[in-house]
RNA sequence: GGUGGGUUGCCCGAGUGGCUAAAGGGGACGGGCUGUAAACCCGUUGGCUUGCGCCUACCGUGGUUCGAAUCCACGACCCACCA
């Protein structure tokens, strides 16, 4: 299958500029660039799907270059925003710029054969004359036309808004960076979300009229969910791909719990399974929903690509212990990950050598309001240590509550849980 | 400014002197079922003790009464109609 109808395959063609990029593709290697915003030191699961993009080109033999925006980030994109942004000065972009550049080499081969290229356009833009800047290239842009893109428009219709002049002028910037990347390195293709288009075509435009060169712009599509909840955002939040701000083990679970209408178009996205893979498993949701072996494989191949095979193996192994039962055998560091987002309470460790009761142990640190709904709650079995049901009210706690050194676990219902630390 | 109606537990809402910790619904929580889903079914939903016991509760304050969410007075707030 030609690179071109893979893609489309997969669902990652949104819009292109020519029709002939699917032939282009084929006469051999091209150049291509994607631009990542330093908006914070990580990047989250919505860069995913360029990055896969990225990758796809790479392993069909082009020249995938990854622009990190260490000058446009400092001016501040207004696609797609409603309201002018913040600053972020210098240093804190930088530092973003330094996450990210981590991130993508998980992604990206940056060594061997056809290597990707990581470029930061700080180094270029930062040393542009300014005088050079407006004569040779704000003189091939109409600010008419500007005015008529959409994300300039809606900023200056909404008088509570506005859009400063800092921001008019991103466009010219980023369309720079394709000129740039042209001269420098014959760059033919730039790839973006698809807020991205404006920005991809003014950098064509420029480069056609001072390079007389014709490139291609393509844009990826929005990710959206079945049920038109925003794709993600977890119950935590945003979902990043760094394992300090997400776990493994939630990313893992992000995944596992995708409805089933929205898995095959995700395992196309960010997943490499073949065409023949993707449709045993998408005949496995119609046959044996209950299985959900989609949901498995799309959250095993992405924590395995973002995070791991070691990772991925205790993502797998905390999810079975939580939703399997039994939680003996993890260790601390296990249960603190995986019940990271839990509520938990320091105690004294004289508590156990006393045998303090349960329910008031659990009244004290705030897992129950009173001691009558706790005692409903034993009534309707809804409490469990360390996942075994609490069925006696005057339940005792001592040192064999204890599930590791320190640690025991509460859980109310099906899911809410609260870590007893005792020290 | 006048007249009439209202203020109930997380929310809505029934309740017009004792049988009312207060119907019913929603929500929430728990159990069952299930696919770490949806739907559905059952249960719980003031506190303390848990066997019948006590305490605190129906806008606030005071009163009538053996007994008041329920009657009366005053106050606060809300709504409607009239000016």
């Amino acid at each position: 299958m030609r690179l071109f109808d893979m893609l489309q395959w997969r669902g990652f063609v949104h819009q292109v500029t020519h029709p002939e990029l699917a032939d282009a593709l084929e006469k051999g290697p091209m150049t291509l660039y994607c631009g990542f915003d330093p908006t914070a030191d990580s990047l989250h699961i919505g860069s995913l799907l360029p990055i896969m993009g990225l990758a796809h080109f790479q392993r069909a033999g082009h020249r995938v270059i990854a622009l990190v925006g260490g000058g446009t980030g400092l001016i501040g994109d207004p696609s797609g925003k409603t309201d002018e942004r913040s600053l972020m000065t210098k240093e804190q972009v930088a530092a973003y710029v330094e996450g990210i550049r981590r991130q993508l080499e998980y992604f990206l081969r940056f060594d061997g054969p056809n290597p990707a290229i990581m470029l930061n356009n700080a180094d270029w833009l930062a040393e542009l004359p300014l005088l050079d800047f407006l004569r040779d290239i704000g003189k091939h842009f109409s600010v008419n036309a500007m005015l008529n893109r959409e994300s300039v428009r809606k900023r200056i219709e909404d008088r509570e808004h506005g859009i400063s002049y800092t921001e008019f002028s991103y466009s010219l910037l980023q369309a720079y960076d394709y000129l740039h990347l042209c001269r420098e390195y014959e760059c033919r293709l730039q790839v973006g979300g698809s807020d991205q288009w404006g920005n991809i075509v003014a950098g064509m435009d420029l480069t056609r009229r001072l390079l007389g060169t014709d490139t291609f712009g393509m844009t990826f599509p929005l990710v959206t969910k079945a049920d038109g909840s925003k794709f993600g955002k977890s119950e935590a939040g945003n979902v990043w791909l760094d394992p300090e701000r997400t776990s493994p083990y939630r990313f893992y679970q992000f995944w596992i719990n995708q409805a089933d209408a929205d898995v095959p178009r995700f395992l196309r996205f960010f997943t490499f399974l073949s065409q023949k893979e993707i449709e045993a498993l998408e005949a496995c949701i119609q046959s044996e929903p209950e299985k959900r072996a989609a949901q498995r494989r799309l959250a095993e191949e992405v924590t395995r690509l973002v995070h791991g095979e070691d990772a991925l193996a205790g993502a797998v192994k905390a999810s079975q212990a939580v939703f399997g039962g039994a939680l003996q055998g993890l260790d601390e560091a296990t249960l603190n990950e995986v019940f990271s987002e839990a509520p938990g309470t320091e105690l004294p460790r004289a508590v156990l050598a006393e045998g303090r009761a349960l329910l008031d142990v659990l009244v004290g640190a705030g897992v129950f309001s009173s001691k009558g709904e706790a005692r409903r709650m034993v009534k309707s079995g809804g409490l469990y240590l360390n996942n075994e049901r609490v069925d006696a009210e005057d339940a005792r706690l001592t040192e064999q509550a204890l599930i590791t050194e320190h640690i025991a676990v509460i859980r109310t219902g099906k899911k809410n849980y609260h870590l007893l630390r005792f020290v």
